[in-house]
RNA sequence: GGCCCCAUCGUCUAGCGGUUCAGGACAUCACUCUUUCAAGGUGAAGACAUGGGUUCGACUCCCAUUGGGGCCGCCA
């Protein structure tokens, strides 16, 4: 049995679609499982300007997210080049070759005369359009001839005219197509130049690929890719065509260009809105094409983590049993199988995302979860001290789902006299007969209070029983005096981090914005 | 239009003829806990697209219909 090699052969976009790492996702996974090789090639055409720009973000994003390749740009590899547009020579030789032993011909028929062939094919409601290969060379004294009438040559496939393709397909089972339906189609252009379909499987099999695993959409152009290894009396790969990655909330192939629209789902624009806030913090640049959720960057940005995102989308697709959805990078390579991937398209779920996203973060360590945020806070501009910051990241639990969260605990670092207030709640709050009083008197209180949870608690409890008043009317205010918000984790824990200097000076400062 | 693929709760899925008036997860709702927001706890609601077969018995097999998606380029 010889090793597994698979691939996958993206073009340059200049972004890593979510889409696209499924695919390679799912490739990865089988390779490291059967011990075998992935490479990535990049289906450049030659006629690409700013490579390197447009190339990076793919590179950079499937490094992030750990699915790194054993052949391919930067790495390279035996089988280099590994970019197509390189391998103009094996395209070449491969047209050459079927050329010469009939399976592909000459074509002399201008652009004009196939679309009006087409034309009258769909006024006959033939259903198939089948060239009538009128303009065909058959020898080299036709080629002469059509060339003196000054007509240029592609080169076509002379694709079979009757009997049945099965594609054996190890995701969707046996597929069957039947060659009568199938058309002739070019794989080389009148200027020289190679067709995707030509060029790809050519350089598949040069490869050694021997299990190709892509998106659905492939499927149908399978017939013609398998027609031409089979003209070149090579040996087949298998094929497993994948599922697409759908739209929140239907069924239709996710798209880079339809954000707008997916605004409309809910927890789609509820993690842009995150995303944005936390990109605003860092004063990065937020173009909804480049910064969404259906591109990697979005997530790298905004502190996800890679082992979250790689166990979501393992998922979109696929799964093990009826139970299991905590993986490990480790687990899945270990559990993963072509035959439990599943057919039907699934649609991406930002919800369900964010809870997995969740979950890997929590079964993070603190000192762990600390330096994923410290880059966070020097990015927005601060130079924070760790302890402080593991304080912080430990009380808040589960309310810093992202590294980039921690942005929302700025005002644990700002000036005290500098604080910025929800003032609408705030003055609510302090409008309440005898607040002012009451936390000014408090302020004597913890004066000279421990402040540790614990003791403030206590400080509070005495302090709210000597009164004869309720928590409710002093825990509010004196939040808002604190921290500014309305909304945070425990008081007295958030008091403690502060420490009694930041504490008084900010009910100092709340007090006398109260008596303006 | 032709061909190909797909079809279980809103979403991701388990189910490979009987042990399932269909199990889990996310989301939702209610209650609970509570100094706020989360979290937690308890519970609820929620699906086999339709119609025919096959079978003693179909979510599971076959066919049709419907719906959705994809491919039909001298694009990748």
């Amino acid at each position: 049995m010889n090793e597994v090699r698979v691939r996958i052969a993206p073009s340059p976009t200049g972004a890593l679609h979510l889409g696209l790492v499924r695919t390679a996702l799912y490739n990865w996974l089988f390779a490291r499982q059967q011990g075998g090789r992935f490479i990535l090639r990049i289906d450049d055409t030659d006629a690409q300007r700013n490579m390197a720009e447009v190339l990076q973000p793919i590179l950079d994003g499937l490094r992030w997210l750990g699915i790194d390749w054993d052949e391919g740009p930067e790495v390279d590899g035996p089988n280099a080049p590994y970019f197509q547009s390189q391998r103009v020579d094996g395209h070449k030789a491969a047209v050459a070759s079927l050329l010469e032993s009939g399976y592909a011909y000459y074509d002399y028929a201008t652009t004009d005369e196939i679309a009006a062939e087409r034309q009258a094919a769909v006024a006959n409601k033939e259903g198939v359009f089948r060239y009538s290969r009128r303009w065909m060379a058959e020898t080299a004294a036709d080629r002469v001839r059509f060339e003196a009438e000054g007509r240029k040559s592609v080169v076509r496939l002379k694709m079979p005219t009757e009997g049945t393709l099965v594609i054996d397909d190890q995701v969707r089972g046996p597929v069957e197509f039947e060659w009568q339906r199938e058309q002739d189609h070019v794989i080389q252009r009148a200027d020289g130049t190679f067709l995707y379909h030509l060029a790809s499987i050519v350089d598949d099999h040069a490869m050694g690929i021997t299990h190709i695993i892509r998106a659905e959409e492939h499927l149908s152009n399978t017939p013609r890719q398998i027609f031409i290894l089979q003209s070149l009396g090579v040996e087949l790969p298998r094929f497993a065509h994948l599922p697409f990655v759908a739209e929140p909330g239907s069924r239709n192939k996710l798209s880079k260009r339809k954000i707008r629209e997916y605004m409309k789902n809910r927890d789609f624009s509820e993690l842009v809105a995150r995303g944005n806030k936390i990109a605003a913090a860092l004063k990065l640049e937020t173009g909804l094409d480049a910064f969404s959720p259906v591109v990697v960057d979005f997530y790298r940005q905004t502190g996800f983590l890679p082992e979250a995102i790689v166990n979501y989308l393992a998922l979109l697709g696929w799964a093990l049993d009826d139970k299991t959805e905590h993986f490990t990078r480790e687990d899945l390579v270990k559990s993963f199988s072509l035959e439990r991937v599943n057919k039907s398209a699934a649609s991406f779920d930002p919800g369900k995302l964010m809870a997995f996203q969740v979950r890997h973060m929590l079964a993070l360590s603190v000192e762990k979860r600390v330096d994923l945020c410290l880059p966070f806070l020097e990015k927005a501009g601060l130079v924070a001290a760790p302890d402080k910051v593991a304080a912080i990241v430990s009380a808040a639990g589960d309310r810093i789902k992202v590294a980039g969260d921690i942005i929302d605990y700025l005002d644990f670092f700002t000036d005290d006299d500098k604080l910025t207030r929800d003032t609408t709640a705030f003055a609510r709050e302090m409008g309440k007969y005898g607040a002012a009083g009451c936390l000014a008197k408090f302020r004597g209180v913890i004066a000279s209070a421990a402040f540790e949870p614990a003791a403030l608690e206590k400080c509070l409890q005495d302090f709210v029983a000597a009164e004869g008043i309720k928590v409710g009317q002093i825990i509010h205010v004196l939040r808002l005096a604190v921290t500014g918000k309305t909304v945070g984790f425990g008081l007295y824990e958030t008091m403690a981090i502060l420490g009694r200097e930041s504490v008084l000076a900010r009910i100092d400062y709340a007090l006398r914005e109260a008596d303006k």
